[in-house]
DNA sequence: ATGAAAGCGCTAACAC
DNA sequence: GTGTTAGCGCTTTCAT
């Protein structure tokens, strides 16, 4: 069912009928009859109007990218959970793609959701390179979790940098001077941020850097796992793990076990990206906590004030440690 | 810049650019030089048709819309993973709704769904009563994970009676003879397939009833939590829990390590639902895992069977236990 | 208080 | 080998 068809069956026109079901009708004085006689109809036939000749039409979609490096990643997922909500209490459907961490998709992505004609766009977007996003200067967008410094698109992200620092901190306060740093994408900011908070406090503390590791190559559990397999083969121990993402502590875990290792007595582990199971394990697990439900909140807010022309400016959101049981002191 | 700017350009129809861009050009015999042209050019003003308008055109939008219940819980996002990914291999795109498990929302949902004209439909439905589907007759749609028996709707699903039926059998033959069954949202068909397979198994061993207890109200860590909590504080405890969920298991966990109790040697858990996690904890959790990918695969393929008026099966496929060291015999 | 007509950007039937 | 034209289903300007 048109609204065509619909309006034939009234006797009305097309003009009136979608005035009147778009709720306009006071701001064109249509008679409270004909707009009970349509409403009336409309819920009789079950009309609903078309949204692609809509879209076409207003040339607005509501409709919003959601673009994500990794939605079976905890951490993706819920800031996806969180964002789909804010989007849809504003009345926005979401597109959602997975980039699986691969450039190239995430470019070819980003062309579809143009020509598709989003309202917006939220990216966590892969790699150190910013180009790709260039030509969506004109399409209001937020990144999250990962951005570019440099870079005139606003975004939202955890502090990363304070939030690596503190953890080490932590760790250099109760004694460990041999520690190894499990890592994630080097291409990603997030990483990159851990990382130098990581050596900034190494530094601060003057910390022989003979001891200090950092290894790995992705956020994923594999690599967690290879990653500190390969560490504590050797002869020289570190006392501490930290792992710069929850995968990657849930791979250290393995590899800890499978060496018959005790977390903490054998070696302290301390984790970024809160998850509700490091609570419940034995040990559980120290945790930088992402602020996962603000950053979504936030990103979506800025998204819908760009949307309205309104200044936004980009936001780095403090983490917070989650002290618990998986760290000693020596 | 649209097609009709584009043509202008090169002095040609909006037909003959359509064609060429649309890869039509040897149907139609366009000239090889015209082709070229209208190819450099197109690129050259980073010309996208614009999808909204070829949708209204062509009745088709090649977006497929996934409603999901809870996007947060990692089975759901697994699934939502791997289906995004079979959907993109066939230039399909995802419109996501997470439902959080609300009737209403998911009703209200079908409905924006239905008249943003996408494709298909993979939904995994909320509620023991069905007829909020009944709008989307017309509409390819595939159920994943939940499904009604005697709707003509296809479906693909764990096999989850016969997963807890083996769950509940492995337990007895263990020894086990005093279970509580945590479970979670009754009015889904998952949950009621477990429960039935749970007490056909107490049935079939021919257990004594009096000290088995099925508990519980969904399928969140939380009230897994307060399910094994309840049952723990009974003076006269279970031997063994049997946790209908991931995040059921993990509440559970919890609970039993408030109490300073000891898996396996205080109470065995086993759970549906395989999650990583479950091998990497001390001690590591024996599971009943479903088949997320082949679900993900199989209902994409079935939704693309339907569209081309393929017939399709439902089906339910077995799940697999993974023995670990959560279960001890007594 | 209501309607006629144009047009959003595209494709396809039909013409030449 | 290429172009003209109509139309997908809606909203809105302008007219009455």
């Amino acid at each position: 069912m048109t609204l065509a068809e619909l309006s034939k069956l009234l006797n009305l026109s097309p003009t009136t009928v979608s005035r009147v079901l778009s709720g306009n009708s006071k701001k064109y004085r249509i008679s409270a009859q004909t707009v009970k006689k349509v409403q009336a109809a409309a819920i009789e036939h079950h009309f609903k109007p078309n949204q692609v000749a809509q879209n076409l039409r207003l040339k607005r979609t509501n409709t919003i990218g959601l673009v994500i490096p990794d939605i079976s990643n905890p951490f993706f997922a819920n800031l996806a959970s969180k964002i789909e909500y804010e989007l849809r209490k504003r009345g926005k459907l979401v597109l959602l793609c997975d980039t699986n961490e691969d450039t190239d998709l995430e470019t070819e992505t980003l062309s579809l959701m143009m020509s598709r004609k989003v309202d917006g766009l939220l990216i966590a977007p892969v790699g150190l390179s910013s180009d790709h996003l260039n030509n969506l200067k004109e399409l209001p967008t937020v990144l999250i979790d990962r951005y570019y410094k440099n870079l005139s698109i606003p975004y939202v992200s955890t502090n990363n940098y304070e939030g690596a620092y503190q953890a080490t901190k932590y760790l250099i306060e109760r004694n460990h001077k041999k520690i190894s740093c499990l890592q994630g994408l080097t291409n990603t900011i997030s990483n990159a941020e851990r990382v130098r908070g990581f050596n900034q406090a190494i530094a601060d503390f003057n910390i022989s850097t003979k001891d200090i590791k950092i290894i790995g190559s992705d956020f994923s559990l594999e690599n967690g796992y290879k990653s500190a397999n390969e560490i504590l083969s050797n002869e020289d121990m570190p006392t501490a793990f930290f792992a710069l993402g929850n995968q990657i502590a849930f791979g250290a875990l393995k590899a800890i076990k499978e060496k018959d290792l005790i977390v903490p007595d054998d070696i302290s582990l301390i984790s970024f990206d809160e998850q509700p199971y490091f609570e419940l394990i034995v040990p559980s697990i120290t945790t930088i906590k992402q602020p996962t439900e603000q950053i979504g909140q936030l990103a979506t807010e800025m998204l819908f004030d760009i949307i309205d022309k309104k200044d936004v400016k980009s936001q780095l959101i403090l983490a917070k440690m989650i002290e618990r049981n998986s760290v000693i002191s020596i």
